[in-house]
DNA sequence: CGCGGCGTTGAACCCACTCAAGAGCTGTGG
DNA sequence: CCACAGCTCTTGAGTGGGTTCAACGCCGCG
């Protein structure tokens, strides 16, 4: 998912986004807030701001939101670390991670330009995964308080909240089911056609994009292991479905890739 | 897990409830609130009032909120209704199922006593999953729209709803992880410890309970068989951890179960 | 150039699934 | 009251998909 290639409105450096006005270090953001940062956020189609009347959209810009640049790699926060902020994606791949006792890494999910990122955290008030860049990206960050406050006056921006916080519930259900019913093979079919259509919704390309993650990567997300990832890609490229070229993919037959674990007994 | 036996305020059929003034049908709720329906709830210690201060417990007094009693078996809501309520559990247990393409049904979650369900329905306006009650129940109906409005007004409680979703999803991250990275046999270990845990929180027995769903739907759960299950609390029961008669489950040794899940490698 | 990380492919093993049979409990209807 | 059907649970045996272990090629980078 190269998100800097394909149909997006700008294809330079900066994504389409608006030149930085303040930038962050590496740590906590700057308290002066950048006014209405979405206006000319590429990602603000699918992210809070998306469908918001003008009241509730002015409303959310007089939050103090700063942007924040993370290099690939890096984390926005990490396990146990204390909660203060949602972080939207303003461009590049995040993944998230959980440590379990064995010290093992479960990837619970990949998040994309206009997710809204941590809302794991507010039952704690620690933050029980850790976000981290899968390539140079940019990320916006929502003080929770200023958030909850702000939402206390504007019911469509507080309904946009907890939608958000549903979705991804929702998916998590849903790779759930994925995992426990199908075979690793049909895994790897479900993913590549939901990142497929994640990427349409998004603007980019659907049937050509890089992957920014490893194979283990997808095989930790999926429940699986590198091996059992790159020998279902293999197939699928085999029976002419995708070429793959390492992270370079193509989809040559989408709908074949759907059916593969659309089919009811394999 | 006999939510009637064990340590609970009342041992009587009405599970130390206050008597029911209003009775649903099994259709949609009537509109006229039950006022104060929180102060005679044995699991109000961890649903939505848990904690408030006394002025959005008033706020939240002021909702119309119906009891519906659910027999066993019988759903509060079903894939793809319209989405209109919130329920919170006063008593009984439910599963959380979602049909799969293939007509298989995958149970996403079990609900005890002061969870609230359906925030999964946010996103859509539909429900994604089915609840069903697995013995006689009885939930609190919370008019979403009204709850939004109610939170509008008060921060405390809109933070005691964003942390109840953040926590369904924490669960379902540390689900998933289970599932990937464990054998079947220690994901049994998680899900008795857990369950013991659970219940131990709200003020039952940790060590002894009813088991209220059947094997195959623990498997449905774990990502197992229900032959693997039984296999399972066999093995446990031979090693001298628990006993197991059907239903009748009795934790002997805890912190053996959990060293069992906790082991590094097996 | 050489090293390290990533990806591919092969071979062997094993855990858990599938299939199967039987026992125990519950509810129902004659 | 008993017979029977249906469901749940247990246990056994065989099989296979995916993991583990291992070797090698490719690419980027210092």
């Amino acid at each position: 998912m190269d998100l800097r290639s394909a149909n997006t409105p700008a294809a330079d450096g900066t994504c389409g986004c608006a030149p930085l006005r303040q930038l962050a270090t590496d740590g906590p953001p700057p308290g002066s807030g950048a006014t209405a940062p979405c206006v000319a956020c590429p990602a603000s189609r699918h992210c809070l701001p998306a469908g918001l009347g003008d009241r509730d959209a002015r409303c959310l810009g007089r939050l103090t939101i700063a942007r924040r640049r993370v290099r690939k790699g890096h984390a926005i926060f990490r396990e146990n670390e204390h909660f203060l902020f949602l972080y939207a994606v303003r461009f590049g791949i995040f993944k998230s991670t959980l440590t379990l006792d064995a010290g093992a890494e479960q990837i619970t999910g990949f998040h994309l330009p206009g997710d809204v990122i941590g809302f794991d955290a507010t039952p704690s008030g620690r933050h029980p995964t850790t976000a981290r860049a899968l390539e140079d990206a940019e990320v916006c960050v929502l003080p929770y308080g200023q958030l909850t406050d702000a939402c206390a006056g504007q019911r469509d921006l507080l309904m946009r909240v907890l939608r958000l916080a549903g979705a991804e519930l929702e998916r998590d259900h849903r790779l759930l089911a994925l995992i426990v019913h199908t075979h690793s093979e049909q895994r790897v079919a479900a993913f590549l056609v939901g990142l497929s259509d994640r990427l349409r919704e998004r603007g980019f390309s659907p049937s050509d994009f890089l992957l920014r993650m490893t194979r283990a990567e997808i095989g930790s997300y999926l429940g699986t292991t590198l091996e059992t990832v790159s020998r279902s890609l293999s197939a699928f490229a085999r029976r002419g479905f995708i070429t793959v070229h390492r992270r370079e993919i193509h989809l040559v037959n989408i709908e074949a890739l759907r059916a593969e674990f659309e089919a009811k007994d394999v």
